[in-house]
DNA sequence: TTGTACGCGTTATCAG
DNA sequence: CTGATAACGCGTACAA
């Protein structure tokens, strides 16, 4: 049983006892047809449960109430809370969100952003702003409108909804610091076509070099954003001689794995080794010693970025980057240096 | 600069000098156009930037290409790498995945799957099995393929591709029996409207039933799936007289924060009381001790469903339920009660 | 306020 | 092998 064929316009026209051009006001202008009329309209729609259909809309309007956005990994926390939050704005204003990956590779995000073209999207969100020319250029070509996300500065070209990795890495270094470690590495996340990665490299760099410690390989080390690629890449650095005493992280998960990692070469978390994170995800609070990090308001970044976005599509608005402060949790993870460092 | 206006396949079939139609089907049948024929459609489809435009196709063809999967939540890791494995497969079928989220709430995914039709996709992926009948209905009423995942029962009325939540459960508090524990508690998700919840609860009973050991409150709670409600549920059942020597979760999240709370109970685990998990995802191995927990073959359960749901669409498969097994992972956090219980 | 009629971009049928 | 041409479902001038 069941038609197999959804209703129409048509159907629900015939149905009603008025024209298809009547029943597609009812339902888009509502005020301009007769309320005794748009309630028979109604209640064929209800009787027949007619659905436009969205190709048909596209077509003749060439909009599809859709927006893509473009993400390295769902698999990450780091990106979850934030889109969740976009996704829920980009939902209360009608339209429907396509989440698309990346993989933190180029060429791959290229590919997703032509496939979202191709569906019409009126819309997109980027992480962050390293890629290739090409990719902006096929953006400007199409003309349609686009955000980069996770990142602020204030010369971009591109309108973005972020916050400045660069000076909150310095910051978490400053703090790292003012807790009197002066032996500091570094496990960052891959900083190839990740700007986001390569800006806390940099601002780290900046808060030591202010002091003239160095910041080079092999107390530079860059690896994935796991939990495992955390783990070995302490235990690599703690094995150096010296030893660092602080271990400033990419992020959250490197952090977290870097925990594990220090206690797995036997020693302790902030006693022997002081560790800090990034993003202020979840995890940071599940592990012990709870983490030291930088908080990120995802949430309200991601809500900001939607609301945003809706508005660059509806043309009310201009392009106007928008910043989030961040600011810096201090747990249980970062201490003063053991005695005698 | 920029047109504006995107090519169409009359901009191509002008620029190549051939009709619309022989354009069409040097895309779509390309052995059934002469080479040299064809040679001229792609250089004018590659000068022009050419991309079918959705809508045109989707009128004409009736299918979208487009999948879409109902989620609880994307915040929660619990579904993020099934759901990436599913999307992987999506798009290597050449269709794209929506995303929508219910927040646990019959009345929200009603909505989103009304909204995933209305937008014309060609399958749907829902978890779990609970669900008002009107859901069913509608869906039954579209004559939509779709697949209920995170599931497995063999005497489902629906395809299902998942495992068996009570099974597993119940095999988890065995081995919780098996170590030698008598006064086990339960932490579990919000079970209304949640099968898997529900279902874990009945596993857990069944195992420990056969023991004539009770399971009711206040040794079972139900939170939602939060490192703090799993923390403070842990504080709760803590205080009891007497109190439990093994707390059994509905899954890591709680798990982790049960650690958390027990920690903060100044109770030391396993030492003084046992914990377990369920799911195994990252954070299981990220706390100290790491989580005795079931694994969950998400990766693999997301691969198959993305595959049977295409065969479903493409009618080359008739519905058929996949079974994955799970099995338990012991780790640090189970032990023996402590001595005299 | 309502109806008629056209066109949006694509695929598929049918001649040639 | 290729070219007209007719749908597909919808929104919207324009006319009534």
């Amino acid at each position: 049983m069941g038609t197999n064929t959804a209703p129409t316009l048509h159907d629900v026209a015939r149905r009603a006892g008025v024209s298809t051009a009547t029943v597609s006001r009812s339902l888009n202008l509502p005020d301009r047809v007769r309320p005794q009329t748009r309630a028979r309209v109604e209640l064929a729609v209800a009787e027949l449960g007619y659905t436009p259909h969205f190709g048909g809309r596209a077509l003749v309007s060439n909009r599809t109430n859709t927006v893509g956005a473009v993400i390295p990994t769902m698999e990450n926390a780091i990106f979850a809370r934030g889109l969740q939050a976009m996704q829920d704005e980009f939902t209360a204003g009608g339209v429907t969100m396509l989440v698309a990956t990346s993989y933190y590779d180029a060429e791959r995000e290229a590919e997703q952003i032509r496939t979202l073209l191709a569906r019409g999207v009126d819309g997109l969100v980027l992480i962050g702003q390293a890629r290739p020319d090409s990719t902006y250029q096929m953006l400007q070509a199409r003309n349609i409108p686009f955000l980069l996300v996770w990142i602020y500065h204030s010369d971009s070209s591109y309108p973005c909804v972020g916050f400045d990795n660069r000076g909150a890495a310095r910051a978490m270094a400053e703090q790292v610091l003012a807790s009197g470690h002066r032996r500091v590495a570094m496990i960052s996340g891959l900083t190839a076509g990740n700007d986001r990665a390569a800006e806390r490299v940099a601002g780290v760099c900046d808060a030591l070099a202010a002091r003239d410690i160095p910041l080079e390989p092999p107390y530079l080390v860059e690896k994935p954003y796991t939990l495992d690629d955390g783990g070995e890449a302490a235990k690599t650095l703690l094995a150096l001689d010296p030893r660092p005493t602080a271990i400033i992280c990419g992020n959250d998960v490197q952090a977290a794995g870097a925990l594990r990692g220090s206690r797995e070469a036997g020693l302790a978390v902030p006693r022997d080794v002081s560790i800090v994170g990034f993003d202020d995800i979840d995890l940071a609070v599940a592990v012990e010693p709870a983490l030291t990090t930088v908080r990120v308001p995802h949430r309200r970044m991601g809500r900001a970025a939607a609301k945003l976005l809706l508005q660059l599509i509806a043309k009310v608005q201009s392009p106007e980057s928008i910043r989030f402060d961040t600011r810096i949790i201090q747990r249980g993870s970062l201490s003063a240096p053991p005695d005698g460092y």
